[in-house]
DNA sequence: TTGAAAGCGCTAACAT
DNA sequence: ATGTTAGCGCTTTCAA
């Protein structure tokens, strides 16, 4: 990269004439152009009406003509504020996690902060390598997925002292904040359901819960359910797998050749309760008549297969908009009401179950 | 914020004793720790080989012992790096569009780059608006959703130097380069091929065409298909709409209720096509016998529905992986071979067509 | 092998 | 109403 030194010589500061549009032009460079100090510029773009009219006109002619844009890197050095919200999610190519993306981006879209994505692969180590790095940026704020994280994640966000919101899950505990949902509860409702509706046995075709405490609050809700009802609880009716259609539908080849008995499924998500379906469609069997199967997030698909799904329905994308406003509302020093936010969730029953 | 001018005096430069753990360290708090240089420090971490052993050790220790981070927002202005990747995306609730998102992530993982992330609606103009807030971050490296663009970003992205790449359609004229491949043929290819099974007339539902590129494009082909089999071009054929399942399903019955006549379908996304295929079965369609769907994407459920969805094949995570090995190349001065990289397509012929 | 000095482009506090 | 000064924490010459 050629600097120019040699032409500007002893004035880094200003401009040798005839490239002027060789740099992107600096808050000096409009302040010379119009014949003021920088800060006069500086009121011009953030206080219009502390600045005498026909000075305002001058500057503000120079800034259109310049086409100038603050340059965000200094000005979070010398500010001490990034702009910067950082998210990190385990991966993207899952609709319950991209729909929170989607609430957290529209949310911070109006104001001046961008988003900065880290994807930890459903690792705690990982996220916690992600963590340092963003800090190292000096994010203004952070969005976590779930409320379960290494010692060292922990402590260093609560020394860094700015918002954290953990979403996704429930905790009475959150490093900061938390919005979310209990999926405990929600797991013990849905499989509750299919025991009162005398379903029995019923299976369990859930995400590994390494790393990832949504499944395995799901799991445990789905045991609850069944100590709650007296009912052995049996490994044999479980299958862990990764999180995809196709997943769902070979875990359900899996458990029904374990237990050709089976006659419910809980499976904690809908992606793998509709390949679980369609693996009985495949078989000839008829669903919710041989096997009744129940999902969980409630995704577009789920109202529109056929059985449709029943399900939970959890508010994807209001999780993410409501973590986006609670970390704004910090950062404008507006008050925060309540740090533990309960976004709730819905049992709907269709005709799968 | 509290500062502590008061207590440091004069030298800003030096901690007051006590206040130690009050900020994150700098490079000066390591180098004064371990009696040397800033420069030192540095060549410890960059280069510990120019460093003489006994020296390296002192240092090394006070490093471990402070947990010291660099301030990337610092080390940005001052190299005039920012380390960060602009991905600008029309929606992250979209599985072809999340696929290359974490493919673009998975790239640029291993190196320091960090991913800044934008969401633009469909929108050219809040395309432009974000790069250009983008720019004002002195971004690294730009990957943008479509070939189409805003004539000011077109200029300001080719002003700025920076590496570009274009994703998820082809053209001869990238701003920079281009990982994509071609709707307009795929499209066509998936139309000729129903025409060749003799369905006529063949329906075509896909996304709003206005600023998008590649739906644009998938109904051109669509077109093309038909122009060359010598078939008239007809809108009540025709219906566009939102981009998820439920939209599908309902444009569906759009289709049918203007053409009850229709015998076949292309739906420009398999989500449609997925939405479309259920709304056939609840009016007691047969899908291929009644009415023959084709999609487009070939998403994990293609291959699971009942019946299976014959489709495009696409390689979403690779044009998103590709996309942030390119960036990096050109970032690490390595030779980019071609600026154009067709990642191609495939028609799956399943059975619902 | 090590260090000193001069910025990067902006903001903040304090003048005037 | 406007300007001055001193950094923010790092990298980059250049010097020793």
């Amino acid at each position: 990269m050629v600097r120019l030194h040699a032409v500007a010589g002893k004035r880094p500061h200003s401009n040798a004439a005839g490239d002027a549009q060789r740099r992107r032009p600096r808050l000096l460079d409009v302040a010379e152009a119009a014949g003021v100090s920088t800060m006069t510029v500086v009121r011009v773009m953030r206080d219009p009406a502390k600045v005498a009219a026909h000075t305002r006109e001058r500057v503000e002619a120079v800034l259109q003509r310049t086409g100038y844009t603050p340059d965000l890197t200094a000005r979070g050095l010398a500010s001490n504020r990034s702009g910067l919200i950082a998210a990190i999610i385990p991966v993207l190519t899952n609709s319950l996690i991209a729909e929170i993306m989607q609430g957290l981006s529209d949310a911070l879209a109006p104001s001046d902060y961008h988003l900065l994505l880290g994807a930890s692969g459903f690792s705690a180590a990982q996220e916690e390598v992600m963590v340092r790095a963003f800090l190292s940026r000096r994010v203004d704020g952070v969005y976590l997925t779930g409320v379960i994280h290494t010692p060292g994640t922990v402590s260093m966000l609560a020394r860094a002292g700015i918002p954290v919101v953990e979403g996704g899950n429930l905790t009475t505990t959150p490093i900061d904040m938390v919005v979310g949902y209990s999926n405990v509860d929600a797991a013990r409702d849905v499989t509750r359901y299919l025991l009162r509706k005398r379903y029995w046995p019923v299976g369990y075709i859930g995400a590994h819960q390494e790393d990832n405490d949504r499944a395995r609050d799901r799991r445990s809700g789905y045991e609850k359910a069944l100590a709650a009802a007296r009912r052995p609880r049996d490994t044999t009716l479980c299958v862990e797998t990764t999180l995809d259609v196709d997943a769902g539908a070979q875990a359900m080849a899996a458990l029904l050749k374990k237990r050709p008995d089976v006659r419910a499924v809980f499976c904690s998500a809908d992606a793998l309760a509709v390949g679980a379906l369609y693996e009985c469609q495949r078989r000839g069997l008829q669903v919710p008549g041989d096997v009744a199967i129940a999902g969980f997030d409630d995704i577009p698909l789920a109202a529109q297969v056929v059985p449709s799904l029943t399900t939970v329905q959890i508010r994807r994308y209001a999780i993410g908009e409501r973590a986006g406003k609670l970390i704004g509302d910090r950062l404008a020093k507006r008050a925060v009401r309540r740090r533990i936010v309960d976004t709730g969730y819905k049992l709907v029953a269709r005709d799968s179950a």
